[in-house]
DNA sequence: GACGGCCGCTTGGGATACCAAAAGTTGGGA
DNA sequence: TCCCAACTTTTGGTATCCCAAGCGGCCGTC
């Protein structure tokens, strides 16, 4: 998901990247407890570098912290997804609202290859790069929207993104969303995208709370 | 703004508000350097609270900060904040709309009181205090909006929100804005608040480019 | 047996000292 | 004038130590 780590890595990043693949992949439960001096002893760090990864997650909604006691990875309610696709409705939304008014050329070439990636690999039946395109497909079209300050509000809740909503199983159906939202995308419909979009959004909505139910998010 | 600091206040927090505080009143120039051991030595504390204390701003998105070299008071751009007036317009009017549908008798009242008391301070010229009930007007109807994931995207944001956008010139028009705005939430009348909110935000957005253009916010 | 308070253990927050590596700065030479 | 090399500054990280605040189990009481 995050790649293997650049040879300049900082070791808070690396400790970051590790502890959010941990959770992300369910090998750190919900609820479970992050102990800085013995996440420290497992990875060979000081606490330092422990210490700044366990913030960045705070930071990126996935741990829990309360001062003077262990953080714990974050547990999410039913409402907490509930509101959670409220926000994402109305941020994707916007971000391919602008997509549509701001793309050029070279752009629209990127999403139609990552569209074209995510629709041979749902072919194929390959789960894991057919969801790693969807992302991609989205990402791009956020590059796209041509505002900066879109792409750092999405960078804060893009790790719960993936968690909760991340994890498709039609993958067919959703390559072919994607290759009609694509269409409103070159076509410049805006008040096409505005209506398909949370259509879109709906169905990982549904998932996520399905998953919710079956206790894989909370403890 | 952020009070006088509790009393078993983590260091860390106290140095944050320490920073925050004179980043936005100007003591710290926009593109100045923080460094760590400097601003450790100035407020007698360790460079661990420092340290910590520059995470939090950076991620609060007032300073830069790249591997290995000292961190910088953010500077913003003309497009910075035309972008950020984007994003802001589409989450305020989210929430107002939110607010429109889900306020209680309780949460309406609240409203009242900050706009009560901003078009009192308005009155008598009190310039800071009718900022403070204007910027808890905003607040309060964030918390009508009864969405949690919302008021922590906000919280990523509030403190560029409070350097940006926070200083308003005209006290009374902006009180007699607020006073539209709250009668139309009162009647839970959403359409208009769409229509009224982005018109709302674009006396900031005009102020702060003004500003801007001074040279308030780069070097 | 259930409840509540006390006490010891765990844990994070912070201080201090030191080191390595990378970035920034400066001055000299082509 | 421009570029490179030496020097300096600064952060990232390690290793220890200490303290105070939470947490949780134990024990006594009702």
């Amino acid at each position: 998901m995050t790649g293997a780590g650049a040879a300049g890595e900082l070791e808070s990043a690396r400790v970051t990247r590790i502890l959010r693949d941990d959770i992300i992949l369910g090998r750190r439960a919900p609820g479970s407890r992050l102990v800085e001096r013995d996440i420290a002893a497992e990875l060979n760090v000081s606490r330092l570098p422990v210490r700044e990864a366990i913030r960045a997650l705070v930071g990126e909604g996935i741990v829990i912290s309360r001062p003077r006691t262990w953080a714990v990875v974050r547990e999410f309610t039913h409402r907490d997804v509930q509101d959670f696709g409220e926000v994402r409705e109305a941020i994707e939304t916007l971000i391919f609202v602008f997509a549509a008014q701001r793309h050029d050329e070279a752009g629209l070439a990127r999403v139609r290859g990552a569209y074209e990636r995510e629709r041979a690999a749902a072919e194929n039946g390959d789960v894991d790069a057919a969801r790693t395109a969807a992302a991609e497909f989205h990402e791009i079209v956020a590059d796209l929207a041509g505002n900066e300050m879109l792409s750092e509000l999405i960078g804060v809740f893009v790790t719960r993104l993936r968690w909760l909503f991340g994890q498709h199983d039609d993958l067919s159906a959703m390559a072919e969303e994607h290759r009609v939202i694509l269409a409103a995308l070159e076509a410049r419909d805006a008040e096409s995208l505005r209506r398909i979009i949370p259509l879109h959004l709906a169905g990982g909505q549904e998932a996520a709370l399905r998953r919710l139910a079956n206790g894989n998010y909370s403890i």
